[in-house]
This record gives C-alpha cells, sequence and structure tokens, in this order.
DNA sequence: GTCGTTATGTAGCGAGTGCTACACTTGTAG
DNA sequence: CTACAAGTGTAGCACTCGCTACATAACGAC
C-alpha cells in the first residue's frame, strides 16, 4: 500500500544531514531536496507535503540520537552525579556538536509554538538522554531516578546558559550537583 | 541627523506586541506593519531594513523584560535557594507567560545560529534575570553570587524541559537546591 | 502486447517576501 | 513666498515559497 516507503528510508538520512547543518527553521524543499539529490517535486511526491515531512525528519533525527548516544558518550559509569554532568557538558562543547544544538533549539522554539511533531520528538530525546543519564550514574547513587532528573535539569539549562553566549554561568550552576 | 527617532520609540512598543504574539522566527513585514497601523514602506523607511528593525526590537524587548521582572514578580527575598527557583517555576506557568516564552526559544535558536543581535539580547536578559535571582536570595544566603548561579542553571534547565513537555523532569530536578 | 501502477522531469501557479522608484503632501527655515 | 527636507501612499520588482498539472518513462501482471 506504501512503496514510497522504500525511498523515504533512502532519502531521510541525507535529508537529516542537510537539516543537520542549516537548521529546521527556514527549511526549504528546494535546496533540501538538492542537497539530496531529488527534486521538490519528489520529496513533495514521497512525503505528501511539507509538514509530514519534517514529522517524518524529525522521527528519523530522533532515532539517530538515540542511536549517537552511547557511539559518541564513554560507555562506563561516572563517579558522581557533579561528574556525570561535566562529562556531557565538556563532550558536547566540541565543535562537531554545535550542528545539532542549532537544530535542537530550532525543535525547542517549535515545541514552544505548539507544534505536535516537534513536542513528540524533543519528548524522545529528552527521554532517552534521562535514560542514558541514570545509566551512567555510580552504581553506589542512592536514588539513580531521582539523580537523574536532577542531572539532566542542570546540563540543560547550562547548554542553554552556553547557547546564549552565558556559559560561565551555567558551568557555575553544575556545582550544585555534589551531593 | 536622526529624526526617524522619535517614530520609532513610538512605533517598537506596538512591534514588541506582535512579536511577542507571534514570535520572531517567521516575523514578516507586511503583518507586523498592519499591527502598528503602519506599512511595511515605513518601516523600512524608519529602520532601514529588517534586520536592524529587529535589533531594535531586541533592544527594546530586553528592556521590557528588564522592567517587567519586578513587577510581575513579588519583592521579598524567598526562605531558601529551593523556594525561590520554584516561585519563578510557578509564576512562569501561568497562562500569561506563554508568549514570552515562545519568543524566548526564537531568541535562543537565533543565539545557536550565531546572531550578534539575538545574543546581545539573550545574554542581557539573563544578566538581567541572574540579578534578579541573586536579590532574592535569602539574607543568609552564604554565597549569594554563587548560589544564583546554581538556581538559574536550575531554573533553566527546568524552563526548557517544560518547553519540551517534560515539566515534571525539570521540576524534580530542583531538588538539587536544598541547600 | 497491452494495461495499470510507480516514478520522474518540466513548467508553472498563486501567494508572499524584502525592498525600491516615484510621486505627492506636509511642515519649516530663509 | 520659496525652497528644501521629512514623511507617506501606490505600485511594483525580482525573488522564493509550497505545491500541482501534465506528460512520459519504466516495469510487472495478465
Amino acid at each position: 500500500m506504501s512503496p514510497p516507503r522504500l525511498s523515504r528510508e533512502i532519502l531521510l538520512p541525507q535529508l537529516a544531514a542537510h537539516v543537520m547543518e542549516h537548521g529546521l527553521a527556514d527549511l526549504s524543499l528546494r535546496p533540501l531536496a538538492r542537497a539530496a539529490g531529488t527534486s521538490d517535486r519528489m520529496l513533495i511526491y514521497h512525503f505528501g507535503n511539507k509538514d509530514a515531512l519534517v514529522a517524518a525528519l524529525l522521527d528519523h533525527i530522533a532515532a539517530m540520537f538515540a542511536g549517537a548516544l552511547d557511539t559518541a558518550f564513554p560507555s562506563g559509569r561516572a563517579t558522581s552525579r557533579n561528574e556525570c554532568a561535566r562529562t556531557v557538558l565538556t563532550i558536547t562543547d566540541r565543535g562537531e556538536f554545535a550542528p545539532f544544538f542549532r537544530l535542537w533549539w530550532d525543535i525547542v522554539a517549535g515545541c514552544a509554538q505548539g507544534n505536535e511533531a516537534y513536542l513528540a520528538a524533543a519528548g524522545a530525546i529528552m527521554d532517552r538522554l534521562l535514560g542514558w543519564v541514570e545509566d551512567h550514574l555510580p552504581e553506589a547513587d542512592p536514588d539513580p531516578a531521582h539523580g537523574a532528573r536532577r542531572v539532566l535539569t542542570a546540563i540543560e539549562g547550562a547548554q542553554m546558559l552556553r547557547a546564549v553566549g552565558r556559559g560561565e554561568i551555567g558551568e557555575a550552576g553544575l556545582a550544585a550537583l555534589e551531593s
């Protein structure tokens, strides 16, 4: 019933790569299509309309993120909540994460506008990240579920402050995780 | 040398109101002008081009925010860091703040793209908020400057998680401020 | 071999974009 | 009264947007 499925799956990685580089905010079909070696005409053909394309893209990107987490980040456990947070902050400070964060803040902005597709993708990404943090807390952590929420909240606050050029505030703020 | 100055100052509040409601991401001159009772023609006349208009708007909005902080928030000191953060979170949960946050995440997204005007406005807003938090920490706080950074980081993390529909994570995370 | 489905290129529509050219009216300074 | 600058309306340019109409390949089923 849906033979375009195959072509969609082939296209999505290239589309995602383009979106990763240029953001979602002013995504337009023609350059996107060019980047994937096809035409706006065919994108609409495969996905129906731009909204559906973006929804599929977000889905794909959330899945990508899930897969990338364990690749980019060390697999061992941290020695403390604080160190866990600092590790994430340090690694995501590397330049190659900039495209991801450019995209991420576009997604958050979309969420704030109430866009369901964005909310679904962002929620999935945060849930995944929460799980990752929980798995990387020290064995001895007295309450990993709760600790992960503390750590994630601090990480995200620091990340936002970094995005607006106030990274020092966030880094000082991380000290809230000494326990 | 700048006779449009006056008209600009008259226009800015109405322009800001429109932007507050519709966000910055897909701002376009004609609807914006209509909302302010003028024309795209005149906006360009007064501001030169769209970028300069947006820069002026961000400047105005940052100033608005500074003024609004003490109006919307109680003026007394909190009884603890945690309570201070919870107060901000509770107040900003009220519906009338939604337009501001819609705008805010647009600004953060703009910062992540490296836009200088957005960075300046966002930085000013965060600095102002940091100062406000510091002023509202308990008298007895052992290190208000550092405490304010902890509190602000946690607040912003919680706010972002709320924006993407994971407010519970952020609220649990606030517990990191018990000290 | 014919037919129907899938896939794709070309061309274009209607709407919206930032911005400008031009003409015109004011208000003011000399 | 005149001259010049400030301000404003009308119209439009050159462009991009998402999307569609139309024609035509390619290919498998019968």
